[in-house]
DNA sequence: GGGTATTTGTCCGTATGTATT
DNA sequence: AAATACATACGGACAAATACC
């Protein structure tokens, strides 16, 4: 029994575009051209380009027309780093990027003191209602919206053990958690990281300009960090487009990481782990 | 100005879903009841209901109706272990899942001798055409399937060190990563795992049994291991459906993991990582 | 800036097929 | 076998976005 219509003309098109007969950024047919090749409605052929939109394989754009995604070369963040400069905040982020050669840009922090709400008060081990400074940044990669980062500690990190800077809203350079262990005695000794997917909200659409049916995900990702005595005394919740984001953990004696050395840099960065997967399978079932 | 009528739809209908008036696993009204309910036609319902569905809110079963997604409980995976026992593999795979109380299988593996293609070539820091023995494997969670696992050796492991085992199609109990210390002196110091999403192919699809549109993504993990002498002696790539899993790196010192932990495993297990950046992102923005 | 042609987006109605109960 | 509900496919009309003159 074959395939329906739309899955026909689409699944050609897909050959079409990865045999390379459509060449990527290129324009596909317009609608009434695709119609008449394939001798079908105009709606069916818009379905098809639906089943090809949600895979990522094409795009379209109102008053110009269809057209073949083009590869973005995805920026790679190592989760593991030192656990008592924070590992993947600023300092690592910045000089990450710049071993990239691309130019990083942080907003100004936006900072609220907040009731810890149920998901975040059960990662911090806090009850309910709890205060919280909550400190919410942008992050941008050559002037393109990278990320969304929220971290949150709890007020007693202000109201006893000093942490001001924590409650005011500019950018602590050297890093939270540099600070907190110079200025107030509380040392990161290791973090947690959680790793997630998820569909983007309207807020992480409209920021990361991602498509807004929704069909390009997030990463998300909690790091919980630990003090001395083992207790949770930061939260911090990152947001990343799946599509233009890779994450390395290296655990053990590991050469040093290729995006450090520029030359090879381009090598192994923009490999597609994606591709190797799917080739591997195809071949092997 | 007005958003289009399927998304004023497809709103009412989320907010119905979110605020709880529509039970998670209930069923939506009919299209034809939907039509009269929003004075639109049936085509436009539709679009809200597919809106709905690129989400994972609801999902279509033909003949039945339309229906709310349920929370799918995740499986939580730490990528950070003993470098030398081959973290993440096998063995840490039927401890973790067994701490949680479910119940674990693995396939035999289904073994091929391959020439290295490009992907491959490059993250093992091989020739193309290197011969490369794989093995694949399936494995399941209380039956359901959870991951598809390929590895890949140089061949010269098993001609020269002689790995005899990795070309037999039989499962290597002890993992082979220590079954290669163990035998053949090839000892892993260290891995470097990295993290990507993307969507399945037809393969994942029907192996999941993820929804045939593609909407739901995959994890592509690629473990990289390295010898004593820094060198790339092991790839294996695995994959998960991003809608049932999680994965945890920890660094540095951190408390034992929550799954260790078997009656405080709810509490945090099913702790949903998107739902708190959402809030966050919205209480603030 | 304005107008026009092109292209995709939205919305409608209808008919028929297929899966499930 | 019949009823129900979603899936596919067609055709038409107008709106909105964009590009070009």
């Amino acid at each position: 029994m074959p395939d329906p219509m739309y899955r026909q003309i689409a699944e050609d098109l897909q050959r079409k575009i990865e045999s390379g007969e459509l060449e990527r950024g290129s324009q596909l047919p317009t609608e009434i051209d695709l119609r008449e090749q394939y001798s079908a409605s105009r709606n069916t052929v818009r379905d098809a380009i639906k089943w090809l939109t949600t895979r990522g394989l094409v795009e379209t754009r109102p008053g110009q027309g269809t057209f073949v995604t083009e590869r973005i070369k995805p920026f790679v963040t190592t989760l593991t780093g030192n656990p008592a400069s924070g590992g993947g905040e600023d300092l690592v982020y910045l000089a990450e990027v710049e071993a990239s050669r691309r130019r990083p840009k942080i907003s100004p922090p936006r900072v609220e003191i907040q009731q810890a709400a149920d998901p975040i008060a059960r990662a911090l081990w806090v009850d309910e209602g709890t205060p919280l400074v909550s400190r919410h940044q942008e992050r941008f990669i050559d002037g393109t919206p990278w990320s969304l980062q929220t971290s949150f500690y709890p007020m007693s990190l202000v109201l006893e053990k000093g942490a001001d800077r924590l409650i005011q809203a500019i950018d602590i350079p050297e890093g939270a958690v540099n600070y907190l262990a110079d200025e107030c005695g509380v040392k990161q000794v290791g973090y947690r990281d959680s790793i997630a997917v998820r569909a983007p909200d309207e807020n992480e659409v409209a920021f990361f300009k991602l498509p807004s049916d929704g069909r390009v995900p997030v990463f998300v990702i909690f790091r919980t960090g630990f003090n001395e005595e083992g207790e949770r005394f930061r939260l911090m919740v990152t947001v990343f487009p799946a599509d233009r984001n890779r994450f390395v953990t290296n655990v053990g004696a590991v050469p040093p990481t290729i995006a450090a050395l520029p030359s090879a840099q381009a090598s192994e960065a923009t490999a597609e782990p994606g591709t190797p997967a799917r080739d591997a399978l195809k071949r092997s079932g």
